[in-house]
DNA sequence: CCCGCCATGTAACACGTTACATGATTTT
DNA sequence: AAAATCATGTAACGTGTTACATGGCGGG
């Protein structure tokens, strides 16, 4: 249940609507997660029923009035326990890796198209990355930024000797 | 669906029984993935009645017999179409990442003993990573070996540099 | 005029984990 | 004598994605 504390730690900010954070997480955790409005609308109403959030109704012109949810005392306490509790550990859980364990049987040409494939999707993703980077204002953002860019060099490294060990095998 | 294509991978090397499967798994691909029997034996029976995979009733002394499954021609071909195909990209789903974005109240001391442990995580990982690669005895293994590696150094190193920003913070 | 944004929500489906159920054999 | 290994499977539960349903407003 880990939508629950992004909902909860979101709002810990500032109010927002469910909307307000599908954006917000779009811009600023895409790397983290994608979480969808199928997800964020039921987990506000399972906090609402709980008492870890409160809304009101804020009439609109010419729509229906939005619902801004803020974080209550309690719902303040659970975000604190669990910030504080060791993270669980998680893999690395990658389909293009599982295809590399996998292709005994392709060609080093097959090999080296999938290979290349991937460079080019995380050059992308460090591109992204970068610019994303230069709109950040607040410290956390850029070490959750650092880390994601870190990992991409690191992938981008190791893409650029596997493919030297393909282009000799 | 990505079970679906790691059973067809693994019985694509030689035939072998669920059972054998997960041992695999853990040996080899814990990095990776970490099927469960809930998943693994659903998987081969769906393979089963779609003809990817075929299966051997072999009778054993004392012990009821065990069901060895190999791949068909089918199912070869399924997945070298999606051995061919372009992977789906992925996230970085991490929790403590989530975590340290959400710590806007945490005390720095809190905040470093959460970078501390996940320090700590980092280097048994290492650890148990290098010990793993002692044991490999093919090129693919020793690959999906050294991009985990990779990654957890790149982790440890901006892990380092984050617990010095904490400490001048 | 059409497209995208604002804004909320639900239902069907897919996927995976955990725990349970069973039971003999080999190792410590 | 206890624990781990071999070996198969199911059921309940939790979680998440996708697609659908609805509709006004503002800009190109």
């Amino acid at each position: 249940m880990s939508h629950r504390y992004l909902v909860l730690g979101l709002l810990a900010e500032r109010p927002m609507t469910g909307y307000d954070i599908k954006k917000h997480v779009k811009a600023m955790l895409s790397a983290v997660t994608n979480a969808s409005y199928g997800t964020l609308y039921p987990t506000l109403h399972k906090l609402l029923t709980e008492g870890a959030v409160e809304v009101s109704e804020v009439p609109q012109k010419g729509r229906p009035s939005k619902k801004v949810y803020r974080i209550t005392g309690l719902g303040q306490q659970e975000l604190e326990a669990w910030l504080k509790q060791p993270a669980a550990s998680d893999q690395i859980r990658r389909e293009f890796l599982l295809k590399l364990y996998l292709a005994r049987d392709l060609s080093p040409q097959q090999l080296m198209i999938l290979v290349t494939n991937r460079m080019d999707e995380a050059r992308a993703m460090w591109r992204a990355l970068v610019a994303e980077k230069d709109e950040i204002n607040n410290p956390r953002q850029a070490w959750v930024m650092d880390y994601a860019l870190s990992l991409c060099k690191a992938e981008m490294e190791w893409l650029q000797q596997l493919e030297a060990k393909i282009g000799v095998a």
